[in-house]
RNA sequence: GGACGGUUACCCAAGUGGCCAAAGGGGACUGACUGUAAAUCAGCUGGCAGACGCCUUCGGAGGUUCGAAUCCUUCACCGUCCA
């Protein structure tokens, strides 16, 4: 790639929120890329994560894929955990305070969150560091020069803050220290470029590189990631509103809910959350637009990479095949659960010991409700034995192979 | 520290003594339609039995009452205002 394709490349799936700041931080980058190919160095790039939660979804690993770009573009990437950070809890992303964690979860789910990583980036080609290793070395005085930068104002304008002034929430002293504690980060690490979701937009922007200016270092050049929506295609993907592809799941449970996104939202998660370079999505794009491609094709391009991503093109194959044949020719997955069962017990039971459904009133409302197949025959009586063994079904996506 | 307000099912939210397993909305799930979806329409959403019915649930514990989500006491948590 000559150093316009790779602007190009790094710079697929920002969103800044301003054409503006979007073609200077391109330009910047562009310099900075320029720069370090003369010295003969790489670009020093990081991105932090909260180790709050330990349940990831593919949102989650929006900015991980973006380090694997730039790994690919052999620069030095440094996976930073904030362990100390934790200690407050971004404000950035929530109308609230996030609750604090003790060291035992935030070690927990550090690690899960580097495992998780480690599917998308090269491990031996990353660091990880842990930002306790500074910052808990800070003394007053410290604060209080890295806080001398800022007014009261830029944080009560900040859209997150400004809400909750507003409404008469509390908005914590402490919080504020946060954006602090990131500019300091990306000031230890010399950081060259930062990463991060579009929350991170003050943060990045505004408090790391006041902070590396004030500190006499080159400021960060932000690439601000544009946001995953969730399988609904609309709202930010998250778990408590149920629209996440989580990534502790199976590949046949990815590739499905992959399927599932609206066709707009396709653009954006070819972006954010495949390998393809910008001219691949071009292509894909045209074709869809023209008709030579179904939109129905580009979606399982999509699945497939994502799903290969994490678990690998063969399970991906995999997931496709028994997608197709179970959904587009209505048939039975190929590898499914099998589940021994008595002759004597009803489908009702069934539906239950298979865990297919949670309790008797559901497995009776499903069957009411015509979801229930056994061998493809629907079952409309629930005290019905299966006489021989095969497949249930349950709802369209679910099946358990019987036997005695 | 004081005054007031709140805590209802997955989420938001109505309900102020019996007609409440608890309105409405969202989400989830099922069916139809499709391209797998989305959109739309319909159904459904505590458990056991599925015939009447029974059991558990409205922040926790106790009480009043024939009867409590609803009244009283107390505890916990959250919020607002005043110090």
């Amino acid at each position: 790639m000559n150093l316009n394709e790779q602007v190009d490349y790094l710079m697929q799936g920002t969103e800044y929120g301003d054409e503006t700041l979007k073609q200077k931080m391109a330009d910047e980058l562009r310099n900075r890329l320029h720069t370090c190919q003369k010295e003969g160095r790489a670009l020093r790039v990081y991105c932090g994560f909260d180790p709050t939660k330990a349940d990831l979804h593919l949102g989650h690993t929006v900015p991980m894929r973006k380090l694997r770009q730039f790994q690919e573009l052999g620069h030095e990437v440094t996976f930073l955990i904030g362990n100390y950070t934790s200690l407050i809890g971004d404000p950035s992303d929530k109308d609230k305070l996030r609750p604090q964690l003790s060291p035992e979860e935030i070690a927990a789910n550090a690690q899960t969150y580097a495992e998780q990583a480690f599917r998308i980036m090269e491990e031996g080609k990353t660091r990880i560091r842990y930002n306790a290793e500074w910052l808990a070395g800070l003394s007053f005085e410290d604060l209080i020069r890295l806080g001398s930068n800022f007014t009261l104002q830029q944080f009560l304008t900040r859209e997150n803050f400004k809400l909750r002034w507003e409404k008469g929430d509390p908005v914590f002293l402490h919080e504020t220290f946060y954006s602090l504690m990131q500019g300091y980060d990306a000031y230890m690490l010399n950081a060259d470029v930062q990463i991060g979701g579009t929350d991170q937009l003050f943060n990045i922007m505004t408090a790391a590189r006041k902070i590396m200016e004030f500190l006499g270092a080159q400021p960060n050049i932000a690439i601000i990631l544009g946001i995953l929506p969730g399988t609904d295609g609309v709202v930010k993907m998250s778990k408590s509103l149920g629209n996440h592809v989580p990534i502790n799941t199976d590949a046949a449970d990815m590739y499905g809910k992959i399927m599932s996104i609206p066709d707009s939202a396709m653009p954006v998660y070819y972006r954010l959350v495949t390998p393809l370079t910008p001219p691949e999505i071009k292509h894909i794009e045209d074709g869809v637009r023209t008709g030579s491609m179904h939109p129905r094709d580009a979606k399982m391009r999509l699945a497939r990479e994502i799903t290969a991503a994490f678990y690998g093109a063969e399970e991906a194959q995999k997931a496709e095949k028994s997608f197709v044949d179970t959904f587009q020719k209505g048939g039975i997955p190929e590898e499914l659960q099998v589940m021994k069962v008595s002759p004597s017990n009803t489908i009702l039971e069934i539906l239950l010991l298979t865990n297919l459904t949670k309790s008797k009133s559901e497995a009776r409302r499903l069957i009411e409700q015509k979801g229930v197949r056994f061998d493809g025959e629907l079952i409309e009586d629930p005290s019905a034995t299966p006489a021989k063994e095969g497949v249930l079904q349950a709802g369209k996506r679910h099946f358990v192979r019987i036997v005695f």
